[in-house]
DNA sequence: GTGTAATGCTATTGG
DNA sequence: AGCATTACAC
């Protein structure tokens, strides 16, 4: 209490320096816990946090506070789960207390922080500050091309998985030398009949170093490298980072542990947050056992539990917490809310994936008419993203307008990746995924042949592609005339690009670059709808270009010491574009903001939205196939449904289908065990659960149909339920049968728009839709067989 | 070396 | 089903 009382009075003292601002006392929005754990600045801290118990204000407000306390925001490190979040609890503390301070916290994601420190410390590592980012797709072209050199079978080690191998060994700390020489580690390769993994792990780092590039997880290792081997560095973010934050702290892996453990060695003000039962993550070595052990790890630790719930209803914290309870692993918390009781839970049945598509866009529709809500209002989760494709085409058909987070990105379209490869060829030219993507494209007469040779060469001489293409007449390469004067010219046009640097902005190069390489050329010929679009995406990352390049001097300029005035230039740019994902694109406008959204329920982390429906809860999808087998998968699993649940506010709905389309086979599928987990108490139809047993009868391989009663003869019993189903299906479509001579010009009565005149009526009875002008509410679009309406 | 047809692989989740 | 790589004709 005493501690409390003291916080406050520094703060009261610093009132009198941020007059306007300040006015609002920010810790009279907290509750007790809260308050507490904003006011403990000093020492270890733990603070659990249930969903949507005010976990992002805590943290937002405990930064205020700090600064209010007159820490320097050079001093604080505060690590989020996504850019985005960096970005909006930003803004918030600059609400708080200015912009002028806020602006020089260290805010970001893990890999977006420490690739700025590796930019500034890249020389004692031996790589450049210019380095490339390789993404996924980069490292898994790489371990092809090392198969190919090394006569590997790609079947047997699959890209993919070698990546995997090589991404857990760097989350572990496990350089490739320790790898090779490790005989357990061996001893497993060995038995699982890939001894060469080690190999290619050591070819693969010696290739990335040779290329300028580090991967993902090199981020993370080669900072863990860095504060390992230069206590200087050590001791020098020791000091700058006096007070540290991390978000979401049972996702981080082992080597996101150590890198925070190292830095707070020193002062130990150490804030991280988190909540055990969200831990979705270990798929990419996110480790639960980080947050379950911080307290062997800081014995005097104080620890704040965050248990009310301001975000859901009582129903959907009570489901949720009902579903966790059926995990063994966890730490003991009782997550409460004083919110009303709310709707129960809803459960959707399909025949297949495409009707729960259209019972879903359905439903959205239908609660839009009966409350008003905007259609940002809504998500649709899923567990894979393969399963979006249904649910677009049903929104599409209902004119309901969507946006889909996540999938393929727009950083990694095709079009999109190739410009990029360009721009980092001017950055890095050593970059060797770039060079070879963008080499022969657009066309210009340099084939695999004269590639394979160069290849060779660099690889005998143990220097990189473009080491190789510097210097071709030294290599003596057998390559004809004609096609070394096309490499010169390759050669001359990168180079001219890096001699432009900087003396251009971003904007002005990238231009320059798209028209230049010939691919503005190339895509603007292409007159194909997929042309367009490519084209269209081109123009895209270009007025982003744009945009950087504009940006207002003063913005910027805090940022960091170096590059006083060199902020808009492209290798500024390519600094960070690695590491965007779509979700950190800015989206002002109402048209682009007030969409329903589409994601996987990973995605979903951190986000509320008042309607969320979680489709596909089918055995072997969700849970996941692949996680059936050990407890702890299974278990994960279950976080994550726990998860979906608790973005909700309002109403959650679930939704499963009978049939699903796989790799363009129909399969069957079963309702989720994690419906039957769920307490019939908060469900909306008692009985919805009876039935589902009987499905496992049906078997759909041979049919595409939705109609039920083509698909299987009416005698068996599976028939009989699907008759039954397809029955209950449609009971909505006859409901409303006194609005079959609904006309235009009629006067109607609506349950919430009250008194109208129908203005226009478009389609065919039951699926038609009427335009209806209401006294009070506006212009309305009804579907008649949802509509609330009575003819007068 | 380039363009098109055939083949084969994928889809668990992501920075 | 959709995309990427490969095979083969030009």
């Amino acid at each position: 209490m005493h501690k409390i009382h003291t916080a406050k009075k520094v703060f009261l003292s610093k009132i009198k320096t941020y007059i306007p601002t300040i006015l609002k006392n920010y810790l009279e929005e907290l509750n007790t816990v809260q308050r507490q754990a904003v006011e403990c600045t000093e020492g270890p801290v733990m603070i659990i946090a249930g969903a949507g118990s005010g976990k992002t204000r805590v943290l937002t407000y405990r930064i205020a506070h700090l600064l209010h306390k007159g820490v320097d925001p050079f001093n604080i490190l505060s690590l989020t789960f996504t850019n985005k979040a960096a970005r909006e609890m930003k803004e918030r503390i600059k609400q708080i207390v200015g912009g002028s301070e806020s602006k020089n916290l260290w805010m970001g994601t893990f890999h977006s922080v420490f690739a700025k420190i590796l930019r500034f410390e890249a020389e004692k590592l031996g790589y450049t500050s210019n380095f490339s980012i390789y993404d996924s797709d980069d490292s898994k072209s790489l371990i092809r091309d090392i198969l190919k050199e090394q006569n590997l079978d790609d079947k047997i080690y699959k890209p993919a998985v070698v990546l995997n191998r090589i991404s857990s060994a760097k989350n572990n700390l496990i350089s490739a030398a320790a790898y090779l020489s490790n005989p357990q580690v061996q001893e497993e390769d060995r038995m699982a009949a890939k001894p060469k993994l080690g190999l290619i792990y050591d070819i693969y780092s010696k290739r990335c170093f040779k290329a300028g590039a580090m991967d993902f997880d090199d981020l993370l290792y080669k900072t863990n490298v860095l504060l390992r081997d230069f206590p200087e560095v050590l001791h020098k973010y020791q000091h700058k980072f006096k007070y540290i934050m991390v978000d979401e702290y049972q996702d981080t892996n082992f080597s996101q542990y150590v890198i925070v453990k190292q830095l707070a060695a020193l002062n130990e003000n150490i804030c991280v947050v988190g909540d055990d039962a969200q831990s979705i993550y270990s798929f990419r070595g996110a480790n639960i056992q980080n947050i379950l052990n911080f307290e062997k790890d800081y014995p005097d630790l104080n620890t704040f539990k965050l248990e009310q719930n301001y975000r859901s209803t009582q129903t959907i914290v009570n489901a949720a917490n009902n579903i966790i309870a059926n995990n063994k692993e966890q730490i003991k918390k009782l997550t409460w809310t004083s919110n009303a009781s709310g709707e129960r839970i809803k459960i959707l049945k399909a025949l297949s994936d495409n009707e729960e598509g259209r019972q879903v866009a359905n439903a959205i529709f239908e609660t839009q008419m009966n409350q008003q809500c905007k259609n940002n209002d809504f998500a649709i989760l899923y567990r894979t993203n393969a399963q979006s494709r249904a649910m677009e085409e049903a929104l599409r058909k209902q004119n309901i307008p969507y946006r889909i987070y996540g999938g393929l990105s727009f950083y990694q379209r095709k079009e999109i990746k190739d410009i990029l490869a360009y721009f980092r060829l001017a950055v890095n030219s050593h970059d060797e995924e770039s060079l070879k993507r963008v080499i022969n494209y657009p066309a210009r007469g340099i084939g695999n042949t004269t590639i394979e040779k160069i290849n060779i060469a660099a690889a005998d001489n143990d220097v990189s592609l473009w080491t190789v293409f510097e210097n071709l007449k030294d290599f003596k390469l057998d390559i004809n005339t004609n096609t070394i004067a096309r490499l010169d010219d390759f050669a001359t046009l990168i180079k001219s690009f890096t001699t432009m640097l900087n003396t251009r902005n971003a904007y002005d190069l990238g231009h320059y670059i798209a028209s230049e390489s010939g691919i503005l050329k190339d895509l603007y010929v292409d007159k194909t709808p997929e042309g367009v679009s490519r084209y269209e995406n081109l123009q895209e990352l270009l007025n982003g270009l744009k945009e950087f390049s504009e940006q207002d001097a003063n913005e910027s300029e805090s940022d960091n010491e170096v590059e006083a005035n060199a902020k808009n230039t492209l290798n500024v740019f390519m600094e960070d574009v690695a590491l965007y994902t779509d979700s950190d694109k800015k989206q002002d406008d109402e048209e682009s903001r007030n969409r329903v959204a589409l994601m996987t329920i990973h995605a979903s982390k951190g986000l509320e939205f008042p309607y969320v429906f979680i489709t596909g809860l089918e055995e072997n999808l969700f849970p996941s196939q692949s996680a059936l087998h050990n407890r702890s998968d299974l278990e994960e699993e279950r976080r994550l449904f726990y998860v979906a649940l608790t973005r909700a506010e309002k109403k959650v709905t679930l939704s499963h289908a009978a049939t699903r389309y796989h790799w363009g086979k129909l399969n069957s599928c079963e309702p989720s065990r994690f419906i039957d987990e769920l307490d019939e108490q908060y469900l909306e139809v008692a009985d919805s659960k009876k039935n589902n047993g009987q499905w496992k009868s049906f078997n759909a391989n041979n049919s595409n149909n939705t109609i039920a009663s083509k698909i299987v003869p009416k005698s068996t019993p599976a028939a009989k339920n699907l008759v039954k189903l397809s029955a209950v299906a449609n009971t909505n479509n006859f409901n409303n049968a006194h609005l079959k001579n609904l006309q235009i010009g009629m006067n109607v009565q609506h349950e919430r728009f009250g008194m109208g005149k129908v203005t226009q009526i478009e389609g065919v009875f039951p699926n038609n839709k009427a335009t209806v002008l209401f006294q009070n509410a506006g212009e309305k679009q009804l579907v008649l067989k949802f509509a609330k309406l009575t003819i007068i």
